[in-house]
DNA sequence: GTGACTGCAAACGCTTTGCAATTGA
DNA sequence: TCAATTGCAAAGCGTTTGCAGTCAC
C-alpha cells in the first residue's frame, strides 16, 4: 500500500488513524461519506474521532490522494483517486448510481471549450433521472 | 404577476409574506439563496422569519413555481420556473458563473440515454472549471 | 369562525474549530 | 525532544420542526 509511504514521503506522519482511514477508502467499493468511514475505521479500532477524519480527509484532499463529490443532498463523498475519475447517475427514483467513465463526457467538455471557452475540471458529476428499470 | 394568483387558485392563501418572497424571486437576476431571499425581503418588511421563507420555498418548489439548484457547497439556490431550465458553468478561481441553455446538453442527453439506457433529468447543472479570464 | 399560516425557539445533520494532551519521527 | 496530530467539547452553518398565536378567507 504505497499511499502510506506517500504521506511520509511528503512529510506527513504516519499514524494508526491515517492509516486504517487509508484502508477503508482502499476497501470501499464506491464512494462513502466521512460518517460511514468513521462507522468503518471505529468497528476495528475504536474511539476514532470524527474530527479527525475529516482533517485527515482534508489532507488526503490537499495531496490529490482522494477525490471528493458532491453528489447532491448535503453531504459529500470520498473515494481514493487512484480509483480514477468517473460519473454518476443517480436515479431519483430507486436511488440505483451508475458510474460512468470519463471519456464519455469529452464532447461536452470540447464543446464548452469551443462555445464558451470554459475549460471545465469535471473530475465529478452527478446527474439525476431514472434508470431503465423505473421508466 | 400572475404567480400570486396561481398560488390561490390552488388553494393556499396569500399573506404579505408570500407576496414579497415571489416577487424577490421575479425580480432577481440570477439564482438566489434563502438567506439572499430573507435579507431582500426584510429590507422591505422588517422581521419576516428564516423558516417563513424555507417553507414558501417548500411550497412554490412543490407547485414547480420555483426550481431548485445545488450548485455545490452546502446551500441551495432558487429561482422562478418561467426563467427556463438552464445551467451553470462556475469559475473556480473569480467565482464567475455562466449561464449556458438547456438545448446545449441535448448531445449528452441522448448519448446517456442511447448508451446507459438512462433518461436524465437535467434542469440544474453545475459545471466547475476556468473560464477565460483565468485561464 | 376556522384552518392555513407565521414567528419563535429549539433542534437538526454535517462540518469546523480552539485548545490541551498525546505521540510519531 | 517537540512539532505534528489527536480527542474533546463547543460552535458553526444552513435547514427543519413543534407549538402556540394570528390572520386570510
Amino acid at each position: 500500500m504505497s499511499c502510506h509511504q506517500e504521506l511520509k514521503d511528503k512529510g506527513y506522519r504516519m499514524t494508526p488513524q491515517r492509516s486504517m482511514i487509508l484502508d477503508v477508502l482502499h476497501q470501499a467499493e464506491k464512494h462513502i461519506t466521512p460518517e460511514e468511514i468513521h462507522k468503518q475505521v471505529c468497528a476495528r479500532f475504536p474511539e476514532v474521532n470524527k474530527s479527525t477524519i475529516y482533517r485527515t480527509l482534508d489532507l488526503l484532499k490537499k495531496l490529490d490522494m482522494v477525490d471528493e463529490a458532491d453528489l447532491g443532498g448535503n453531504k459529500l463523498y470520498y473515494h481514493h483517486s487512484d480509483k480514477g475519475h468517473h460519473h454518476h447517475l443517480i436515479c431519483q427514483n430507486c436511488g440505483r448510481t451508475i458510474e460512468i467513465e470519463e471519456e464519455a463526457f469529452n464532447p461536452l467538455k470540447d464543446m464548452l471549450k469551443d462555445k464558451y471557452n470554459f475549460s471545465p475540471d469535471i473530475r465529478h458529476l452527478a446527474i439525476f433521472g431514472q434508470c431503465v428499470n423505473c421508466t
